[in-house]
DNA sequence: ATGCCGCGGCGCCCGCGA
């Protein structure tokens, strides 16, 4: 079973790489983020005839996430539980049932939290609060479990061409990355560093200022695999030559393989 | 310190992203 996630900033604007990185990489449930659209606008149909089947969480203008899968998708629910007063839409959940089982994947799209001198941040660091919490309750079903999505959190220095720009920023932020520690901590793996254990990969480069051209990169989407799902792993990669087509987004995809037949 | 670029929208500037 193969499982991405991407930020397409903008599904509408981003319609054709999507279909056509379907077509080449043929993953089986992909967690999108940043649609940008309200539900009645999202491209399903299009989707729909490559193959997938459509879930989304749409919001006008901003955010919005969605989960495309080639299998039916069930328990589908929106909204990170925690916050009644939480309205921008960052979360959306769903199962698959598999051979093995069920599969449950999340689509986050962790708020960003800059500038981190206005109530952004606050709201950044409650949000992975609520993901924590939501997390460890998930775990104790003890499945397959997936938490996919543009976590705004670069790990480690390791994830940046240059750390030096990110310490004062609220993605590297010591206490964002304690916060996504106390995640891991809850025995989560981080697929894409238990395969590559070397600096120099990214998911994200700006498009001001020649990011793309100058490899001004950082990692920050993200494949948390539960113990259950980590043990299934058999590998993980970065799209990167995503990055480089036209009027391409300013993330590329992250996907991972399991050893899980559906 | 800010903009760089790209996106959506009660659009021709603005807020937002990272």
């Amino acid at each position: 079973m193969r499982i991405a996630t991407w930020n397409v900033n903008s599904i509408r604007q981003r319609l054709p790489h999507l279909l056509r990185w379907l077509a080449a990489v043929e993953p089986d449930i992909v967690c999108l983020q940043e649609i940008k659209c309200l539900d009645d606008v999202f491209p399903r149909l299009e989707i729909e005839a490559a193959g997938y089947n459509v879930a989304t969480h749409g919001q006008k203008t901003f955010n919005g996430v969605a989960i495309l899968s080639r299998y039916p998708l069930e328990e589908v629910t929106a909204r990170l539980p925690g916050d009644e007063t939480d309205d921008q839409s960052r979360f959306l959940e769903a199962a698959v049932s598999t051979k093995q089982g069920v599969v449950r994947v999340a689509s986050i799209y962790l708020p960003n939290g800059n500038p981190v001198d206005t109530p952004k941040y606050p709201y950044k660091l409650g949000w992975m609060e609520r993901l924590i919490a939501h997390a460890k309750a998930r775990l104790a079903l003890e499945e397959p479990l997936i938490l996919a999505g543009d976590y705004n959190v670069i790990p480690a220095a390791a994830d940046a061409k240059t750390p030096a720009n990110w310490v004062n920023d609220a993605l590297f932020l010591l206490e964002t990355r304690a916060r996504f520690r106390e995640l891991l901590g809850l025995g989560f793996t981080d697929a894409f560093r238990a395969c590559e254990t070397a600096p120099g990969h990214y998911s994200f480069w700006d498009y001001q200022g020649g990011g793309w051209q100058r490899n001004e990169g950082i990692r920050i989407d993200h494949l948390l695999l539960s113990p259950q799902a980590a043990s299934k792993l058999k590998g993980c990669v970065i799209d990167k030559a995503v990055r480089a087509e036209e009027k391409a987004s300013d993330h590329v995809p992250v996907r991972c393989d399991l050893a899980i037949e559906v």
